[in-house]
DNA sequence: AGGCAGTCGTTATATCGTAACATCGCTGCA
DNA sequence: TGCAGCGATGTTACGATATAACGACTGCCT
């Protein structure tokens, strides 16, 4: 959070209260937020209760890096790396719900190297594992 | 097509009508679709015009492999290489739609690591890049 | 003051996906 | 033959996710 505010003040960005609420909401949550349920606590902060409201504040934070959306999941969890510049991947755990986040730059070169025998330039990318994770799996045995 | 036929009939899978359209639209398509757009096909044929007919086409289609749901586009497409046991990772562009099959070993080897180090067990990943195709990349020279 | 850009609030609608239940046709078996 | 069981299909209805479009407000610059 102290992060988010710091980066927010040097690049001239402005964390307003609908923002600011939405990434304390994703940091409290365990699990990927959908964007409804976001919307949910806003509204009971208050803070707006139609789609457009939570949708906005979670693109402003998406696009500068301080949270992920989850293809997968078309969820949302805050960013264990604000500010770095990175290339996240995720573990969701289908049991618990929990999503992990690591950095894949392996993935990515392995793709890099196919996409320059063809010629394709890659702008971003999705990299997302589904399985157990470490407790769940564990409490399968 | 003649693959899918053959897998089917060994492994006692059914190729319906409703299930051979859906994968030859997908075939005959350059860019992926989403489950409407195929829908929409198949009541042109008349072959079903309700949401569960496509949805349930398309489920049965990915779970033996013959199709690949793309988690970014919320669409489908048919795979390059059906039967066979693969890690499929996707090339998205983002001018012309078209979507590329590779393979990916090296993303789910990289995520493999982090995944151990962990206890994550992975069951399935999910490899998409999104960037511009050779043709659109020297378009935009 | 007036113009401009960014944010917020709201309405309405588009797009994607599934639960639940009725029905139909086949297969195996009494 | 008659019928239970099963997978697939057809249909209704709804739920979940996402965006377009427009107006109002605020701070800032000229
Ligand atoms: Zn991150
Ligand atoms: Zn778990
Ligand atoms: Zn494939
Ligand atoms: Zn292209």
């Amino acid at each position: 959070m102290l992060q988010a505010e710091r980066h927010c003040d040097g690049a001239g960005l402005r964390l307003t209260p609908v923002r600011r609420r939405t990434l304390e909401i994703l940091l409290e949550s365990h699990v990927a937020l959908g964007a409804y349920d976001v919307l949910e606590r806003l509204r009971i902060d208050g803070l707006g209760s139609k789609p457009p409201i939570a949708y906005r504040a979670l693109g402003f934070l998406v696009e500068h890096g301080f949270v992920h959306r989850i293809e997968k999941l078309n969820a949302f969890v805050a960013c264990d790396h604000p500010g770095e510049v990175h290339d996240p991947a995720f573990m969701i755990c289908t049991d618990c719900g929990l999503v992990g986040e690591c950095q894949a730059p392996a993935a990515r070169s392995g793709l890099s190297r196919r996409a320059r025998e063809s010629g394709f330039r890659i702008a971003s990318t999705v990299v997302e594992a589904t399985g157990l994770c470490a407790m769940c799996a564990e409490a399968k045995e």
